[in-house]
DNA sequence: ACCCAATCTTTACACTGACAAGATAAACGA
DNA sequence: TCGTTTATCTTGTCAGTGTAAAGATTGGGT
């Protein structure tokens, strides 16, 4: 039943868990935040419950609430965690193709939109939902690291992002958003007619699409 | 109160309207649809209530289930009649800069993106819910409609939608998401950097960003 | 004048998020 | 070792939601 994938958050206390069936579960957190992403993928964000988090999690209805104060709170705390993933997955991309000849920021873009794909209802609450807390500092901090490797691929390590002229920002966006529109239009099954291509012609496809709005250079 | 703006649908039944106050509303569908769009701009998709919607419109809280099975059915009405403002403001951005050296495609993205701005609820709902029935024909109709002309812009009217090769459909993919993307990343207060520029200013950068994906010719 | 059907309201139920109060067990000090 | 404290989880409750069923009101047709 409960598959034991790759867990959202650093497994921290892994000394201290009493393993389930007792009163003290001992790991709820993990737990729910786990239970959460299930949630989140399997009924979206909009059907989203906490009450159906914690009955997958195997707990009473109102036990998430020790946790996270309350629905908010722990959407918040999913995003976060999602930001945290979404940016593996981008260096994952990068890093596997690092050998090609392809551009770092389209190989991360490919990597933005396999996220979206294989996590839609996460993509969605990060990008298109006024559920989490944008003013929480973990989720502020979580995603402002994803918009600085974005201007790490496309303007360099060096630049701050506060320094960037609008002709650069103009840069960064252009990516951005073709990425970002592509994801979308994936997991709303805008893009169907590619779903036949086999996977390299499909990245080859994306990765020129994304090409066409690299800086001048 | 009772803004009586330009409504969603056509006033189609102008004859018979015995207005409120009475047992029979007379034409409750209409202004279920324009509380609808009031509910949906200000609470946004995911905090939409039926029940909230009626309160809005004067009625009780079973009074929308006669015209729309339910839940579902309301939003799926609203996505539709969305579709159809969506494509008016794009029409009507491209007639207004017809005269211009803009490019048509170009227009209309403005458009699109201010139309996602100015009703960002329903173009949430549009584009990025499962709330509404995607298999419902009228809404398949009003976003085929938009998906055609999406076509026209970038590769002329003459052309059928089934008949475009695969590079062709990758001008249509460019276009539209990079127009769409712009648009989710502006709802979301992503682009605010730009929100301190005059409009002119913002349309011509929004513009250059665009016209980078336009198709080679 | 009557009845019918369309339209709206009332009532009811299961589900949800949130809160308060109670139950359990682990940790801690004697 | 034992009792107390405290963290953790459960139960119970309430208002609000979507939906279905049954009742009330009205207009139109005969």
């Amino acid at each position: 039943m409960k598959s034991k994938k790759q867990s959202l958050v650093n497994n921290s206390n892994k000394g201290k868990v009493t393993e389930k069936n007792s009163y003290h579960h001992g790991d709820l957190y993990r737990v729910l935040l786990d239970a959460g992403e299930q949630e989140l993928n399997e009924r979206g964000v909009e059907k989203f419950s906490m009450r159906g988090v914690a009955k997958r999690a195997n707990v009473s209805h109102a036990a998430p609430a020790h946790y996270f104060s309350n629905n908010k709170g722990l959407l918040t705390a999913l995003a976060t965690a999602g930001f945290t993933l979404f940016l593996e997955m981008q260096l994952q991309y990068e890093k596997k193709r690092a050998k090609s000849d392809m551009h770092p920021l389209v190989a991360a873009g490919l990597g933005y939109i396999e996220f979206a794909n294989t996590h839609s209802g996460m993509f969605r609450l990060m990008f298109a939902s006024d559920q989490p807390d944008w003013e929480d500092v973990a989720l502020k901090e979580a995603s402002c690291k994803s918009y600085e490797h974005l201007i790490e691929l496309v303007h360099g390590e060096s630049i701050q992002p506060e320094s960037l002229n609008e002709l650069q920002i103009q840069d960064v966006i252009s990516a951005w958003a073709i990425v970002h529109g592509m994801s979308h239009l994936y997991i709303s099954g805008q893009l169907e007619p590619l779903s036949c291509m086999k996977k390299k012609d499909y990245e080859a496809y994306m990765a020129n699409i994304i090409s066409r709005v690299l800086p001048a250079k």
